[in-house]
DNA sequence: ACTACGCAGATTGTCGACAATGCACCTTGA
DNA sequence: TCAAGGTGCATTGTCGACAATCTGCGTAGT
């Protein structure tokens, strides 16, 4: 019997929501440079569909912030200035702090081990060892993404997840929120799972806080160097 | 000379702008009840549109989680359930917590002497006298709205005002947050202004956390009364 | 030389038509 | 009578064409 839609393996979706994973995924790595304008039958033509459905992913990805719109003028990529940049981070301090508490709490114990699993795996990475950088993979090979989703609170993972991840990787893949101090950062991810392990929200909050809030003056330190 | 735009004070935005924020205003208000289902040709002709601008409105309103989307199949209004309303209070005790926090140390003395005057409007209104109701209007006339704007932190201004505001403002609709005990609230909020006033944060965000709070817990026992 | 106006090209906004998919009903067989 | 399959209708997804708007350049006038 043969099934057309096995060539695709994503034909069951829609053309608009490819388009929106492709856009998103090529801002986030910086192939689309921020602040640039994009037209939109040039990308119409790279995503190989036409200018509907394109535009449709636009607005969702205005919605999430990564592009700009000016009517009857077109989109340009968001490009993240440190002002912005710091303030998400306040947020994130608030938002992840909670995360980690909530994760102390409703983590199951697989769970737990995974994420174990993946500081041994992260730990093993040759950059890591060497201190030179700790890049990680992109969802469920995050740190961060990881607790978020321990956290067992849907509302609260919408929010990280949908409206600051992506702009935090965006970042990230511009300057490593880690660059300066990637041992030190591993060595808090792996406290922060101890105090998780060991369900005491209250530590495990108070070690995310810390995590992030060293994160956010490691960029306002490296705000003063940088123009 | 003649200017056909002055016809419409909104022309210079485009349908599919004034599609989104009168589709969200018909959510939120309840005129489209939640969990039904919408037809996108009987909405664009409900709007006088074609249904490509409709349709980018609707993906703005699907990234809002105002409208869940099915592929090949349609939308329909999201319906708060009580557990996601109750994951929801936790963000903003959180996110509340902390803008009350910003506003008592970056609010200029003109926005508090407006917040200071709003509660005076408030305290008015006719039902709040009568202890039977507290319904605040939208946007600059609603007490919490501006105490968010009050934070200048943009990001936090975005998250909660783009992504939560208008789901809780559809919840208030239906059942009034302060449904138990307006007079109550409105003492809260009059605290709460005086810690700002004071440039007390540790106090202005106490406060918020415990209203919200007392808020949560007050869903909760309408929660356990109501199916 | 500089400003203001206007024109042309390109880009965005909108629309209607067609294709693809899903759902409900009906038919048919055991 | 009930289940399985098929068919038709309604709805969504996609596309190409046309209209509206903006931007950059050239021209003219002071």
């Amino acid at each position: 019997m043969f099934n057309p839609h096995l060539e695709d393996d994503k034909a069951r979706s829609t053309s608009a929501d490819r388009v929106f994973a492709a856009l998103q995924d090529a801002i986030v790595r910086g192939e689309l440079r921020p602040g640039s304008r994009v037209g939109e039958t040039e990308l119409a033509e790279r995503f190989g569909t036409s200018r509907g459905p394109l535009r449709e992913a636009l607005r969702r990805l205005e919605a999430r912030r990564l592009v700009e719109r000016t009517p009857h003028v077109g989109v340009r990529i968001t490009s993240l200035s440190y002002e912005c940049l710091l303030e998400i981070y306040l947020v994130r301090e608030a938002l992840e702090g909670m995360a980690a508490r909530l994760a102390a709490i409703h983590m199951t114990s697989e769970e737990v081990r995974g994420l174990q699993d993946l500081l041994v795996a992260h730990e093993q990475d040759e950059a890591l060892q060497a201190d030179t950088a700790y890049f990680q993979q992109e969802g469920n090979l995050d740190f961060h993404y990881r607790v978020i989703h321990g956290s067992h609170n849907t509302a609260l993972t919408e929010l990280l997840v949908g409206e600051l991840y992506h702009r935090i990787r965006m970042y990230r893949y511009q300057i490593s929120a880690y660059a300066n101090r990637p041992q030190k950062a591993f060595g808090e991810h792996q406290r922060i799972v101890e105090a998780i392990e060991a369900r005491d929200e209250d530590l495990a909050e108070m070690l995310m806080r810390r995590h992030i809030s060293s994160a956010r003056q490691n960029i306002e330190k490296h705000m003063k160097e940088n123009p």
